[in-house]
DNA sequence: TTGATATACTGAACACTGTTCAGATATAGT
DNA sequence: ACTATATCTGAACAGTGTTCAGTATATCAA
């Protein structure tokens, strides 16, 4: 009686029809340009079709999503056992990260960019890939204490976060083009990686030095003077 | 024979109509829930007359930007007097840049981090503001190194790209709401930016250390396995 | 084989979106 | 009063995500 798992077996192909008539959208066209209709055509089904294996748009994405951490998790992984010096390993992490948006920055933009997908940010903690990703690069960050190549006084999961954050900004930089015409980005992107490496490295004073202008969120509305 | 410049100053107050309306809807609901139809209800004109005033809806959101830099280049400026030391200076502008993307997210995302209005990254040379600010930034970083803050090696172009990328990476990493749940984010934008100026000063090896794995475009578009 | 039931799919519609354009309206100059 | 010019509107076009009544198909029970 292997009919009802034939039938589970039809949907779930074509579920990944869907996916993959998405992805292929996706990747060459950018989300803003994939709509309902033009992944229909493609899988040659009716636009309704589709909202019998997605509740909507977002859920289609937000398992691109899913697909593009898997994407990102390899490399990452890969990365770590190349190199012998651990801070060596540590560079070679955070340089895969932007490696992976220069060679999939429609997934990049999608998994840490674009707000255009309610759920990716809803829903984030879901990804355990980001959970375990961040565990595996707090584990490096500690060997490179462990090891003296970075101050005791540091905190690895901060670490993480700094660097990642730092490396983020230099790969969205080149993605929305701007503050630098595209040409040296990649040295820049190497540049600032090496200089968070260095100022972790340089015992930085992290909780040191009040800064002067704080965040008032009173002239939140103002107008243009 | 005023009636021209009577004319005229009525089409500039419609003009400055429409751009209110907008920036009150882009402001409170973000500008994937502006639309025109919104904007004309606002203003009680036809949405077809708004396009007597403005080509595209793009054209409006750039203007919006252009305001948005405007907005960013006082503070910039200000932050400049508060403090001596050429080095807090640095910090407080940078400081300034993330407090803006606190105080304006709409503006911020806008300006830096969304695509949705080509324009902006079309003709990004063209907000002058930013030329201005960048050289002033850069003016400072030279006063630092003249000081002695930072190392003569250091060009300061670079630096100034190199601290606006990893702020813009902190913003960014808060606005998308992911790697970090919003509350500490302060501690980490304030702790980017201290190790980036930490890592300036130790005079980082900004040519060295060739990266193991190098991009390539080959996989660019492949499966997820 | 027949009838009942569940599943899958479609066509049409709804309420939106940005944008265009012919025509109406009102003002300015002669 | 008549023309000319500028301005605004209503309607429409092509597109979007999404819903739903209805149809076709396939499975199961008799």
């Amino acid at each position: 009686m292997g009919i009802k798992e034939r039938q589970e077996r039809d949907r779930e192909a074509v579920r990944r029809s869907i996916l993959d008539a998405a992805r292929e959208l996706f990747v060459s066209e950018g989300y803003q340009n994939v709509s309902i209709r033009k992944i229909a055509e493609r899988i040659e089904y009716s636009p309704a079709a589709i909202y019998g294996y997605f509740p909507s748009k977002d859920d289609i994405f937000f398992a691109l999503a899913e697909e593009g951490f898997r994407l990102l998790g390899n490399p990452t992984d890969a990365a770590t056992l190349g190199t012998v010096e651990p801070l060596d390993r540590i560079r070679a992490i955070f340089w895969g990260l932007y490696a992976f948006s220069r060679q999939h920055p429609q997934y990049f933009a999608l998994m840490f960019v674009d707000r255009a997908v309610p759920r990716i940010t809803r829903e984030y903690e879901r990804f355990t890939f980001v959970q375990d990703m961040k565990r595996h690069i707090v584990a490096q960050i500690q060997a490179c204490i462990d090891a003296g190549s970075l101050p005791a006084a540091l905190d690895p999961t901060v670490a993480c976060r700094l660097l990642t954050m730092a490396v983020l900004g230099a790969a969205m930089t080149r993605l929305s083009d701007r503050l630098s015409r595209a040409e040296n980005a990649d040295e820049l992107a190497r540049d600032v990686l090496n200089v968070m490496l260095a100022g972790l490295q340089c015992g930085p004073p992290l909780q040191s030095t009040v800064v002067e202008c704080p965040i008032d969120d009173v002239a939140s509305h103002a107008r243009v003077s």
